[in-house]
DNA sequence: TATTGTTATACTCTATAACTATA
DNA sequence: TATAGTTATAGAGTATAACAATA
């Protein structure tokens, strides 16, 4: 009983630890993509072109998990500000294919600095031993996480 | 030079599970709060008074760092709900206090009460010294994290 | 018929500004 | 005058449903 107490603290406090960086990671990213002029939503639709090439309404709205009418509403935004560019397909006459302006491109690639700018900041001070008990105790936690996750999708 | 790009490959594996971890919390959250027809802002509210005892919507507004209009309507749309009520202040008669109901306050203890429940399904497998490295690394995280936050606001 | 994207409409969270009632 | 909360208005992100163009 007084084994269980003990460990229900020690477990309390890991998931505060985690909560608060998913706070604090959550807000910096925020004001990060502000100062750009992006969104969470507009950086990710940014991100998924940048990883994959132009990609079609439909395959946005599936990579953000969200509807297709979003996908109108994001685009339009882009495009307006910029970043992103409505072109046709060659093969299918019904389909939008989405690619970046060099101004999209180069933001994505700001953003790919900066997140590893904060890499160096979060980690460059950091001893060692301590940054693989990290990422090992991370990697657990994506390994409980990850199927609970899929499994309510 | 070979030791620079080494380490730069470690931060990054280390920042992208951070960043995965960010996502999937931030995702089971969401889902687990909309499940008691709770979003994000209204389960932070509903925290708030659980923690802190009846509020002053202006209280709110700091606590939720929200201008207050926004206060007016999360109350409202709670108090439909039948999660918060609006009371009162003895002292001053422009001041409306915002107190939990029964349902606010089992809403707030089950909530409280699932969140220890994902304490031990991250972490009670997790080997002792594991965990110990986890917390250890994160706290190093938030050292380094927290000013940066507050230096932005 | 099925698929792609759009228009129409609505809900939540957010913000500013003007206003009411208290202090 | 200053403070607490509201009404009025607006913008972003989300959702469903109906529809046009294309397959």
């Amino acid at each position: 009983m007084k084994y269980h107490h003990h460990m229900a603290e020690r477990f309390d406090t890991a998931l505060d630890r985690m909560l608060e960086v998913v706070v604090l990671f959550d807000h910096d990213m925020r004001s990060t993509l502000a100062a750009r002029g992006l969104s969470t939503s507009r950086a990710h639709l940014l991100w998924e072109i940048h990883r994959h090439g132009p990609l079609s309404q439909r395959e946005l709205a599936q990579a953000l998990q969200v509807t297709p009418r979003n996908i109108t509403g994001l685009v339009d935004g882009m495009a307006a500000d910029g970043f992103v560019l409505r072109g046709p397909d060659p093969a299918d006459r019904r389909i939008s294919r989405v690619s970046l302006t060099p101004r999209g491109v180069s933001t994505a690639e700001e953003m790919r600095a900066e997140q590893q700018e904060l890499g160096r900041t979060l980690f460059g001070t950091m001893p060692a031993d301590t940054l693989d008990g990290l990422v090992r105790g991370l990697d657990q936690v994506l390994a409980t996480l990850r199927p609970l996750i899929d499994r309510s999708n």
